[in-house]
DNA sequence: CCTTACCTTTACGTTCACGTAAACTTAATA
DNA sequence: TATTAAGTTTACGTGAACGTAAAGGTAAGG
């Protein structure tokens, strides 16, 4: 029985890599907050390991966090990226799952073709923006 | 004082063209709700004419609206797309209100430029899992 | 031994962006 | 004239994504 009693301490490992992670240490490296990672962990879009009370964080769930976070910054809900991550999971891979899952793909694919023409517009106007702003700038500078 | 009780009916203009828009035809060609484009108002981001208590909505509440819808599609806050707005029209061009302009497209820039790295790393994954769905599916049908 | 630094759960509070219901006015139409 | 069909205000409700105490456990260091 004397399993799930490693890395009580961080960094602080014997031979190989440090493969776990506190919830403090993810916090910091994605630039949020403990409250927010217990969140996802509710909704159901994380499940560490735990030593005790403690959460243990792999790297798989750390690359799970990385996904979730890119998929707010691109206006994701948390329950629509927890519905990827089970049709992802789920490798029953029937027919209706995975029929599903295009769905959801193509569906995903033309709001980031939207997002991709929103910003390009923005992109130019911020250009255009910018360039006037200089200008008159110049212009306080000059006159 | 004859004025301000033009176009009371939509769409029954007599010569030009239709310039003004009630909040349910701008409802209609943006489909969002007339509660949201109250809401906007409320919030300082629209201001359109009244005939009454009617609103009536010009060509440029019409592009305001485009711009707010936009910048919503890309993660903007209400309160930050009016924060641009504000600058974008005080034309007393200060050196402060300049420079806060060009901080913000810079700050804006940078989010976006983020977008759309993220984009793209979604889109080929979408590319990834796509291709594997439609492979499992293949082996379905065929076995 | 005590403090400090993390971790935990429970639970209520908050902000944003509206939804929704109530009660009303005005305008066109059957 | 009565009835839709649009508009209006006021005001309370809601879901998502956390924030923020409160109250406590644990482990290392001075």
């Amino acid at each position: 029985m004397n399993e799930d009693k490693q890395v009580n301490s961080p960094n602080t490992d014997v031979a190989k890599e440090c493969q776990t992670f506190s919830i403090g240490e993810l916090a910091k490296a994605f630039d949020v907050t403990p409250r927010s990672i217990r969140f996802y962990e509710e909704q159901g879009l994380l499940s560490p390991q735990r030593s005790g009370q403690t959460r243990i964080y792999s790297k798989k769930d750390k690359v799970r966090l990385k996904l979730i976070l890119r998929g707010k910054r691109l206006g994701f809900s948390l329950a629509e990226t927890r519905t990827l991550f089970n049709l992802y999971d789920s490798h029953q891979n029937s027919k209706i799952q995975l029929q599903a899952m295009l769905e959801m793909t193509a569906q995903k694919r033309a709001i980031l073709t939207q997002q991709l023409e929103d910003i390009n517009v923005l992109m130019t106007e911020l250009d255009d923006v910018e360039l006037r702003c200089k200008d008159e700038l110049e212009l306080l500078k000059r006159g």
